[in-house]
DNA sequence: TTGCAGTGAGACGCA
DNA sequence: TTTGCGTCTCACTGCAAC
């Protein structure tokens, strides 16, 4: 019988000495369905580094008794960089060993190297098979008894999957959850600190809280587990499970000796690769993993990407501090506030999955990962899947990570600005400069040609500079892959184009296109990483040197036809409108350079200081654009940052200086009145890394060192808010976390010269407006 | 001890 | 665990002047 399939998540397990890949997902009709899979046999590669494969072949088949964990191996034609090779493929038992296996192998036969025995076999899977996950294909299956699984119905697959078309997913049952611990201190830890209480929600309106009785937890996990399996979800949302929540229950739930299965194969949920936990046959997806979808949103807490979002009033505060739960939960008439707090948590996280959802099923299609590894995965990773997939396509063997010394080339080109207010500016830039430039020039790891090597009769593209030569034709591995997603995303453009914006299939495919641009864009970075398989800064460097020839070009020819030039960087220059103009220049870079350059908006006029990347513009549609200033960045005082904005607005819409100091002054006095929002004062900055290896003292890390001796616990990457006192002299003396201070010790001469003042002078000193002025 | 110039650490943003 | 380019603040150092 045939059976159509959704692929939700997948994993393997070794049974009775065979490997089986386990499919867990859906079927037409909506059931919850497991297909296993039999029929791949692990396995990598060998090859010798000199001599010929046969004889490593034949050395093989000899030492067959020793090496029992082959099962076969034969001889079949590769490629590695685009250059055609011999391997042996060697058939393996257990998918877990391959790499000891290779190692053995290598190590017995004092020859050769091995090729993707680093694959996990479930990816092997979806790789081989040509599978991609969130999406729908059909199996012939054979039905076969259920045991104990939490699903619908297992099948036995009889043949390979065969890719069906269709965009809508199956109608998901998400679950999301939080849970409240009673940590004293405000450090949670899991060995002594219970867990007082869980909310559940899921999307057909059930909601639960579970609440502990004299802070036991033993029976509300069991009962949250009882509550999971009986929800059955397919998605499990959460705000930090994957770092905070799932490893704390698991904990606790191993402390008191309960079962924790909340798995569709009835198991415990496990850590695993990219650091997401994995809670088998549903999608664990951890909403902390995406925010950075939410760039605005600098402190990356559940509450404030709501806020973002639309989904708080303003001003409503639903915070709770870690610090004070205990408290909370003591006083009886407090406790309905922290179970508000507690219930307010799930719905958020409940309501802001659905924001992040299409994109997430959309990107793990593309790329090819699984659902739950999506938002973990970073994104070198993501791209090298997707170039793992088109490789084993056409014979490419997965290149081995190798070691290489760190080493820097030149960037993209920034021209220092006109400072001053400029009207009627036009920003013209290229789009996707880089992705193009490496298709145009056919740039690529297997298209390269080394040094003395002859040029072959196609020609070469020679680098501007940097002198790397690469092959005109055949087309390399990256231009392929290239084109192919630039064509998809013009495609979708089309098809997007006679759709409703509010339908579901522009949802979707604005979800798709999305995915495609991020995985082009990345491209060329991750060609410069040295983490790459496919790293090489042969590629990377020749592509930023055909950038900046290009953008130097489109320089030229603009002052050329008589365009005045105010700024450029990498990919985009500004000039002062003029539309006959502008048309000659589109005309003669897209002839001269063979790239496209797109006009963007017109500002109704922009104002630049002396420095590169900073700038505002005021839109046609009065709104502010505001780049690289203080004011849409997140380690300055909220007072600092709307100062500078008023005066922005002031100064681009009104032109009127006198009125933007008149601003600041009332900032300034506010501030001395004690009339500011106390948290406009708080400065957050990020623990970029251990605390103890911080070579000079600064003021985020002596007030991390401050909570964390009040017991707290912080980890890499915790954004610290602190605010700055009177006590000490030095800043980092001064600084105080914001919760431990209070206003009568705020250093109001600190916030006015420090703060206020620089972010207002920074636009007002193009007026001559100096410091005193303000005063 | 104070003032100050020069340098580097550190954080964050742009393309 | 994508790249380089760039700004800005503050700590630290060394030196001169007091």
């Amino acid at each position: 019988m045939k059976v159509s399939f959704w692929l939700l998540d997948i994993g393997y397990e070794v049974v009775e000495d065979s490997p089986e890949i386990r499919l867990w997902g859906f079927d037409g009709d909506g059931n919850r369905i497991l297909v296993i899979d039999r029929s791949l046999t692990p396995y990598f590669y060998f090859a010798p580094k000199e001599g010929s494969v046969e004889s490593l072949y034949d050395q093989i088949t000899k030492l067959k008794g020793e090496l029992p964990y082959i099962i076969r191996h034969h001889i079949v034609e590769k490629k590695i960089f685009g250059k055609p090779i011999k391997a042996i493929k060697v058939d393996c038992k257990n998918p877990d060993n391959l790499s000891k296996y290779a190692n053995h192998l290598k190590k017995t036969l004092n020859a050769g190297s091995s090729f993707e025995d680093d694959v996990r076999f479930s990816m092997r899977y979806l790789v081989d098979k040509e599978v991609n996950p969130c999406s729908w294909m059909e199996f012939e299956v054979e039905e076969i008894k259920n045991e104990n699984f939490r699903i619908d119905q297992i099948y036995l697959a009889k043949s390979n999957p065969k890719k069906l078309d269709g965009l809508a997913p199956p109608k998901f049952r998400v679950l999301s959850f939080d849970i409240i611990v009673y940590g004293v201190k405000g450090a949670a830890k899991a060995a002594q600190d219970p867990i007082i209480i869980i909310s559940a929600m899921d999307n057909k309106g059930v909601k639960t809280q579970f609440i502990s009785e004299n802070k036991d937890d033993e029976t509300i996990i069991e009962k949250f587990r009882n509550f999971v399996n009986e929800v059955d979800p397919d998605i499990v949302v959460s705000y930090e499970a994957n770092q905070v929540h799932l490893p704390y229950l698991i904990s606790r739930a191993e402390s008191h000796g309960i079962d924790f299965s909340i798995n569709r194969d009835g198991g415990v949920p496990h850590r695993s690769v990219y650091g997401h936990v994995s809670v088998t046959g549903r999608a664990n997806l951890d909403l902390y993993d995406f925010s950075d979808e939410f760039p605005q949103v600098k402190v990356k807490s559940l509450e404030n990407i709501a806020h973002f979002l639309g989904l708080l009033k303003t001003g409503e505060s639903v915070v709770i501090d870690d610090f004070d739960i205990p408290s909370f939960w003591d006083a009886e008439e407090n406790r309905q506030r922290l179970l508000r707090f507690s219930e307010t948590r799930a719905q958020l996280v409940l309501q802001i999955s659905q924001a992040i959802l299409d994109n997430a099923i959309q990107l793990s299609t593309l790329v090819g990962l699984p659902l739950d590894h999506i938002g973990t995965a970073a994104t070198g990773f993501k791209v090298e899947w997707y170039l793992m997939r088109h490789a084993h396509r056409i014979g490419e063997l997965f290149p081995n990570r190798l070691e290489h010394p760190y080493y820097t080339y030149e960037g993209g080109l920034v021209l220092p600005p006109k400072p001053g207010i400029h009207n009627n500016v036009m920003v013209l830039d290229f789009k996707s400069m880089y992705p193009n430039i490496m298709i145009s020039k056919n740039i690529s790891p297997d298209t390269l040609i080394q040094p003395g090597e002859p040029e072959p009769p196609e020609g070469v593209w020679e680098a501007p500079k940097v002198g790397y030569r690469f092959r005109r034709a055949p087309s390399g591995f990256y231009k392929e892959v290239l084109t192919d997603l630039i064509k998809r995303r013009s495609e979708i453009s089309i098809k997007m184009r006679e759709l409703d914006e509010g339908s579901f299939e522009y949802r979707i495919l604005d979800a798709q296109q999305r995915a495609i641009k991020l995985l082009t864009n990345a491209t060329y970075g991750y060609a410069g990483w040295l983490g790459a398989r496919w790293y090489s800064k042969a590629v990377a460097e020749t592509t930023s040197a055909w950038g900046r020839e290009t953008i130097q070009n489109t320089i030229k020819l603009a002052k050329v036809i008589g365009l005045e030039v105010i700024y450029s960087d990498t990919d985009s220059i500004f000039v002062v409108y003029d539309q006959a103009k502008v048309e000659e220049l589109l005309e003669r870079v897209k002839k001269a350079l063979g790239l496209e350059i797109k006009p963007e908006t017109i500002y109704r006029s922009i104002l630049f200081t002396e420095a590169k990347k900073r700038y505002c513009g005021l839109l046609p549609d009065g709104r502010l654009d505001i780049v690289g200033l203080e004011v849409i960045r997140g380690d300055w005082a909220e007072v600092s940052k709307k100062v500078q904005e008023d005066v922005l607005g002031i100064v681009l819409r009104e032109r009127d200086i006198k009125k933007a100091i008149e601003v600041v002054k009332k900032y300034i006095s506010e501030l001395r009145d004690r009339k500011t929002p106390f948290k406009d004062l708080i400065i957050w900055k990020t623990l970029t890394k251990p605390i103890e290896k911080y070579k000079v003292k600064t003021a985020h890390v002596e007030a991390a060192l401050m909570l964390k001796k009040a017991g707290r616990s912080l980890s890499l990457g915790d954004k610290i808010g602190y605010i700055i006192t009177l006590n000490g002299s030095k800043l980092y003396e001064k600084a105080k976390p914001y919760n431990f201070a209070s206003w009568d010790e705020i250093d109001l001469d600190y916030y006015v010269e420090n703060q206020i003042k620089p972010a207002a002078l920074r636009i007002l000193e193009q007026f001559n407006i100096t410091s005193e002025e303000l005063n």
